[in-house]
DNA sequence: GCAGATCACTTGTCCGAACAAGTCGATGAC
DNA sequence: GTCATCGACTTGTTCGGACAAGTGATCTGC
């Protein structure tokens, strides 16, 4: 099913987590891993350029490569959805609509999702939580085209991401996420049952479709200490940014 | 000098930022480009791997590439370094050491260092400022070896990372980040001229040499509200992986 | 008019080959 | 003993080809 440079890249990261290739240590060579696979040096870069890219390994040329470590980043859905990534890691996951409603796209709105102002589009403000508590506020503006979708959804969906894809079968493709924190708010404490001024750790998110359309942006706010973020980065890739300011 | 695929990556970064292919539009088939580039199809997906890694274009099999954005991440040298990061963005950065001094290493620096415990490390407090407001507070820790070269840095050193590759070649080849939201602290309060419990956005960073030696970790805070993190990510590649608890 | 089948096109996967460029240990000169 | 040179080894780059798999517009039959 999986092609087979995946496979490959699954066996290596397996046993790096096995310790069959010790962090520190070095993998074999490309030579090595191609006659052990029976594919050719082409398939197992691929593999191993995966790898690169998640951190686990690094890569210069002329030496063996190393490996960095083990355990890093799972799939995308586990990112872009809350409640599959607290499945992922053991905990249960809760969700709460405290009001959502329709309105006009400011000129922000515009500009993220594509559309013009005054578009209508659709407003909710969520609440999510981790084993029972509250640690994750969520404000999204969605387009109107899914519009319709969103508020069929029940009050108390635990996954948001999965429930629209059994329903339109919508998948969620890119996301570009922009980090920074920031002080919680009066409504923001209320919600979260924390005092004004805690700090929050705030994810500007904006989603598209497979096909580059826009589907939603988003204001996620973390209680300080329940969640981190990790990156991993190198010469040659690093997916990680930083901004000046508010952007 | 630079491999033709990067040549060809840059090429398509300058169109799209220039407009030539706008956002939500598509890109040229690969074999056009390969065409127009006057090399092999391979090549010209080396090139377009890297746009879709950064998340500037989106790809599914089947159907042309989309343009999804343009301006994004820079170079490794820019997330590694604070001071050169600053200069691409027009800022200028200042740097003064706090205090400095030579210590047994503890579990937890033993374990990021892979070091033993008990071995000496070089710990670091600096105050970072961008255009004269101090903006982050660094606590580095050095491995032994990488000790000497530190403690030869002046005080007030703009640039740890350029002054440390002037002086001894050192290479920072890859990193680890782990992100979240703190209060600050009685001494980050101060050191930061700021309000204690002022949220802070703080990273956790490992660095490594291009053979995978630890060199040093670091925990920066950086007072909220003077800079942002961005992250792009897509099915089957997201770097930004989400994390519960302290780790 | 609409739903399904068809088909040209595009991207994904994989192969095998060749050469360039860099690393690292061994060898040898001083 | 130290240092420069050398050479085997490894990764980086690029080519050209072939086929598989998915998309999207067109065409067809109802």
């Amino acid at each position: 099913m999986a092609a087979r440079h995946e496979e490959i890249a699954d066996a290596l990261r397996q046993a790096i987590d096995l310790g069959e290739y010790p962090v520190g240590g070095m993998l074999p060579t490309e030579t090595e891993l191609s006659a052990r696979y029976a594919v050719s040096r082409g398939t197992v870069r691929q593999a191993v350029a995966a790898l690169t890219a998640e951190g686990r390994i690094g890569s210069r040329q002329g030496a063996r490569r190393v490996v960095l470590g083990s355990r890093r980043s799972q799939s995308f859905a586990e990112l872009r959805s809350f409640a599959q990534w607290a499945k992922a890691m053991g905990h249960t996951a809760t969700g709460r609509v405290i009001h959502q409603f329709r309105r006009p796209a400011n000129v922000e709105d515009a500009q993220r999702l594509q559309i013009s102002p005054g578009e209508e589009v659709l407003q909710v403000l969520r609440v999510r939580g981790l084993d029972g508590d509250p640690v994750l506020l969520e404000r999204n503006v969605y387009a109107q085209w899914m519009a319709d979708a969103v508020e069929r959804l029940p009050a108390e969906c635990e996954s948001v991401v999965q429930a629209l894809y059994d329903d339109i079968g919508m998948i969620f493709a890119y996301g570009e996420h922009v980090i920074d924190a920031v002080a919680a708010g009066a409504e923001d404490a209320r919600l979260l049952d924390i005092r004004r001024g805690s700090p929050l750790l705030r994810i500007r998110r904006m989603t598209t479709t497979p096909a580059g359309r826009p589907i939603e942006w988003s204001d996620d706010r973390y209680v300080s200490g329940t969640v981190s973020f990790a990156v991993a980065n190198s010469i040659g890739s690093n997916p990680l940014a930083r901004q000046s300011g508010q952007n």
